[in-house]
DNA sequence: CTGAAAGCGCTAACAC
DNA sequence: GTGTTAGCGCTTTCAG
């Protein structure tokens, strides 16, 4: 390993000067930055950046906190995390949590311990330790996809749910639909309630009273959709469409309907939300909410950097657009007889 | 932020003792320990890891370089990558790299300025330029999934992919398919040939003619799927099965067969590669050949911190175990008339 | 425009 | 067992 003392030694020049030619060469005369340059070439000299970082105690580091990296909507979110970080001089330090609060506060002391310069959080909840609570208030954090439930106060960067299950429910509804099952996620996560309530708003606003029988609740997994799907599609409930809080479950509740000898649309239209890649190419396709994972991830990103440059204007709460995404997954009530 | 000399004033004790309680406690007495750990408390020590990496001259961070981290396969291994850094005391720092060589090199130079300890590279390029070559060759690198193309000496960790490929073309025979099609990737890359090698053996060995006209080129995606199979379908080619080198493709090509009133497995017999999460619930669900993501990870990061730990033991390559997964999308050959 | 020198906060010999 | 001390390699005033 060559240092930037050899580097000095070979140019002639001192370490303050050479540091200088590499950072700041406006201030250094071009006879010197040749010198240095060439000093640079021979030695193969690459600054090591741990000493740089000590010395100006910035890491360039964000660590990003998500649940389960495998989600494919997540995925995406850490995508546009890392293109604008690089673009602006960050890397990107992952910690998939598995959702464990022993994982979220071990990397969430990253950033306490310098190792990094701020925190993205995805999930919805707070990653440190109490202990720790006052030290954390100091650091530089946001909170993107989901709103930390807890009463804490930093930016977060989400999307419109209430209006886009609103939309969703109103695209099942003008179908002639009103027989309209749900299926949600964890009832404790804030978008969960915000969904629910925009599916709830758009049913009164048509109407339509709200039934609990035709709710269902699933994880956001496939398997919970097929499960919560063949729960709702008891003769009893006669439901007629289903409002599938994520694709997946959505894919599994066309699964379910397919076990079940009930065609989709025909006799049963089922929405979705995300858009995930795999939603154009289940069969049939899947009509659904486009939620642009990645520009979360590059406002948040965007957001954090802006916290880190010490800007305290920065808004604190950035709602992203949605776009609905009619595909032939849902289609008009066939009314019965 | 307190540093370790304002605990150690607070303890009344030097740095040293306490820079031992923490890392080796066992060298320092009882009454001491308490005496620091009390000034810990106090003072809210957390202690900085851009100093303690410094003077120790480890990070304890790995780059991982992935071409695509929304792929559902490579947000899987990275899954398992993590999941082993983490056990180990190790953080994964993302290099998403599309593929590009510059994005690559980037990363990769992080090791070279001690910001990491290792690297593990995903994709078949080697991630350094040339005029970093000789100081790359010290570095820790292990490459996981693909095989780097250039003649470099890393360790490497990889499916069996020909025999995988192979096996799957023999179920497909055993159905009694000779005109099987196949749907690869970019022929550069080391596992597509390694595929189209085992399915041309299996091929050879059951005494059917490898037929070019069968053989159709994506690139891993859907779409590009789609695209292939619809062109493999012409009738003068006689197809009645396809093996795709990944699943995303493989449910492009049911989705290609679907659109020309082609029923799977009926018509057209689909098999998949990788086994994605997805798999299982497409339409029908896929039989494919199941590497595990994860287990991949875990293994490279293993091997990783095996190398960085001196171990010069290590195996140079390992094969990971596959297995068959058989589902609904192929079937038996329904002879014509 | 350049150099000397004092750190950044921690670790690790080496003495005691 | 514990303290002293010299770094790790770079940045950054402050003089000149």
């Amino acid at each position: 390993m060559s240092t930037i003392r050899k580097v000095s030694q070979v140019a002639g020049v001192s370490t303050a000067t050479v540091s200088r030619t590499l950072k700041n060469p406006e201030k250094v005369s071009p006879k010197t930055i040749k010198l240095v340059m060439d000093a640079v070439e021979k030695t193969g000299y690459v600054p090591n950046l741990l000493a740089r970082n000590l010395s100006t105690g910035r890491s360039h580091m964000v660590v990003v906190l998500v649940p389960d990296i495998s989600n494919p909507f997540f995925s995406k979110v850490i995508q546009g995390i890392e293109q604008t970080a690089q673009e602006n001089g960050y890397s990107v330090l992952l910690g998939d949590t598995q959702g464990q609060q022993e994982r979220e506060q071990k990397y969430a002391n990253m950033v306490l311990a310098n190792q990094a310069d701020g925190l993205i959080q995805l999930d919805c909840s707070y990653p440190f330790a109490d202990k720790d609570k006052e030290r954390a208030a100091r650091i530089h954090m946001v909170n993107a996809c989901e709103r930390i439930a807890r009463n804490v106060d930093f930016p977060v960067i989400e999307l419109d749910n209430k209006g886009a299950a609103k939309a969703i429910t109103e695209h099942l509804i003008e179908l002639g639909h009103e027989r309209i099952a749900i299926i949600t996620g964890p009832l404790f996560r804030p978008i969960v309630k915000d969904r629910l309530a925009g599916y709830k708003l758009a049913l009164k606003q048509a109407g339509i009273g709200f039934d609990k029988a035709l709710v269902g609740q699933g994880d956001f997994s496939f398997d919970s959709g097929f499960d919560a799907c063949r729960a709702l599609l008891e003769p009893a409930r006669q439901c007629t469409a289903v409002f599938s809080m994520n694709d997946e479950m959505a894919i599994g509740a066309i699964k379910a309907a397919k076990s079940l000898g009930l065609s989709v649309p025909q006799d049963l239209s089922v929405a979705g939300f995300d858009n995930i890649s795999f939603a154009s190419f289940s069969d049939p396709p899947l009509t659904t909410v486009r939620q642009s994972a990645q520009d979360i991830g590059a406002c948040a990103m965007n957001s954090l950097i802006a916290l880190i440059k010490g800007d305290k204007e920065g808004k604190k709460l950035i709602k992203m657009p949605f776009e609905m995404v009619l595909r032939q997954s849902t289609a008009v009530l066939r009314r019965a007889g």
